[in-house]
DNA sequence: CTGAAAGCGCTTACAG
DNA sequence: CTGAAAGCGCTTACAG
């Protein structure tokens, strides 16, 4: 139990008081360097190091930011991460993973956070607060960003999904598609994603260009992951006039798509057109066409923001779009018939 | 700045001292009922919720997790994350992410998480601790427990890396094949990774089996990603004579040499075996010959075993051996001339 | 069963 | 420039 050295250690070594100690650990100025000196040498050869909770608990600053996100269900979740991760790196700042899996966990974290003495910034992924909870937030005085969702007084990272939608639509309706389907989420399970939606109507918006509506039977929506686009794909395929082209909210969903037409005896992109959402590296090895995003660089640029506003009490809640780019590759091709 | 309630706030309301209000949060016993029920419907009025920090700066407890994960680099560690992440819901714990991407930040994160005033506990995934650190970290009073890594006097959750080694080489063995080549991780670039270097001596000892040894030039390492496999596979079939089979490391690896089988013009399985490690989900899709062991069961199991020790200073090492198992796809063959 | 007090290890006015 | 002291919000012996 290696007995730590304490403030107070190193001030009784140094022959000064604890206040002095702290002052060369923080402020720097006002003190003199004979004094700075002898304490840093002090501090060196005690090999002390400030203990954060007591720090904490003193000046009301945790150096710990928080992230919920929907971890359990998006590997997309993790290039963001990545992000994050590294651009915390080397700011003397934690990170602590708020993982949700459910809507309980969802409001229960934002609950927690809100409860506001544990962390000195919140990172929100993908999982919107409501008016309720952003005014919690606020009270609580903890800076907030908020990645790949919104809220109007909140400082956001976002890309404009309704035009991700619309690139993968225009993509399909040059090429020739007419039945042109769409795979999604459901409206709202509780967690508040709100990315699908928006590239909906980016679907709808495309098509009407073209004189067309996205009709009922084309769109099927479900929770994440392969295996329930798998299964959303078997009933398209099994329509009376099945759709000759997918339009899906996400890669993990493309890559159920194309698993369903495989086990079908469906061609892709012969017979069906498929176009995923992020651009995750599997997309490149699959050769699946995908509008992409820069996942990764999104995390970074949301964690830099927060950091710049923790303390700060400024907020105009600024919104940094991102770039989308459409990246065909060989999961579409001109309409077969 | 929402003016939380702190415990003095409920003891003056409920007409008692701050020890009892601590007593019913914490004790339960030597309380009476009254006083008790007094004191938590002012809780509930008042939504009074501890201050952990100052919580921790007096038990020496933070409820607070870490993990340290070569987070950037391996796919494999999020499955394990996810295990973990589960484990810990509901155990009033937090999860602290220290990322590692370099040997440096390595050393650095151990250092931090030794200076003991942070965490509960520490995981740490697939990054072995030194004899030195690990005599820090007991030291410091901090249970620890190991994730696909080893030391002595650790608990720990592991799998046989030999035997996983041997599984994948002795199916190809099986298979007809001789000129077998492993790839894998470089000895060690200060990450103290073992698992790869573990695997390829299981290939070794299914070779000596047949009478076969791992020529040097069969053996290709770098570090772990999908374009320095490709390179590495480059290498493997520019060899005058090129090997039928090729055993990597991970699942990831084995995509790369996938693809530069497919840009190079060799099919898979006819004139080239592959077989991965791991059995990600994305080895399912792509029809991987892979060893899969159960990477979120282990994340799992790494946490409940962290749960149990912390506090409790027991501690022989356990070692949890967890199940390999070779699945068959088709990405092997029988050797084809 | 319960209150008053000391203590956890810091920071930060307040004097000087 | 520097020391002594109060305070951050809890927990936990110590009395009673």
């Amino acid at each position: 139990m290696g007995e730590r050295a304490t403030i107070g250690d190193v001030a009784a070594r140094a022959g000064v008081g604890v206040g002095t100690v702290s002052r060369v650990l923080n402020d720097s100025r006002n003190v003199s360097e004979d004094t700075r000196e002898r304490v840093l040498r002090v501090i060196r050869d005690l090999d002390y190091r400030p203990n954060r909770r007591a720090r904490a608990l003193s000046t009301g600053r945790t150096q710990s930011i928080a992230v919920i996100a929907p971890f359990a269900t998006e590997p997309s979740v993790v290039e963001r991460l990545r992000g994050i991760s590294h651009e915390l790196h080397g700011s003397d700042h934690d990170l602590t993973l708020l993982d949700v899996a459910t809507p309980d966990q969802r409001d229960q974290q934002y609950r927690a956070v809100a409860a506001g003495d544990r962390f000195d910034g919140l990172l929100a992924i993908s999982l919107a607060p409501t008016d309720d909870e952003a005014e919690q937030l606020a009270r609580a005085g903890l800076s907030t960003v908020l990645l790949d969702c919104e809220h109007p007084d909140l400082p956001r990272v976002v890309i404009d999904d309704v035009r991700g939608g619309m690139l993968a639509t225009r993509h399909l309706l040059q090429l020739g598609h007419r039945r042109i389907a769409f795979m999604g989420d459901v409206a709202d399970r509780g967690f508040r994603f709100s990315a699908s939606a928006r590239r909906r109507e980016g679907c709808e918006l495309a098509l009407r260009a073209y004189g067309l509506a996205l009709e009922e039977p084309y769109v099927r929506v479900g929770p994440h992951g392969r295996a329930v686009a798998h299964r959303l794909t078997d009933e398209l395929l099994a329509l009376p006039e099945p759709p000759s082209a997918i339009v899906t909210a996400s890669d993990t969903r493309a890559l159920g798509v194309i698993e369903a037409a495989s086990s079908a005896g469906v061609r892709v992109p012969q017979e069906l057109s498929v176009v995923g959402f992020d651009d995750l590296d599997v997309a490149a090895y699959v050769g699946l066409t995908t509008v992409r995003q820069p996942l990764r660089t999104s995390g970074g640029i949301a964690a830099r923001l927060l950091l710049e506003r923790i303390g700060r009490l400024v907020g105009d809640p600024v919104e940094k779009m991102l770039e989308l780019e459409l990246v065909p590759r060989r999961t579409t091709a001109a309409v077969g018939v």
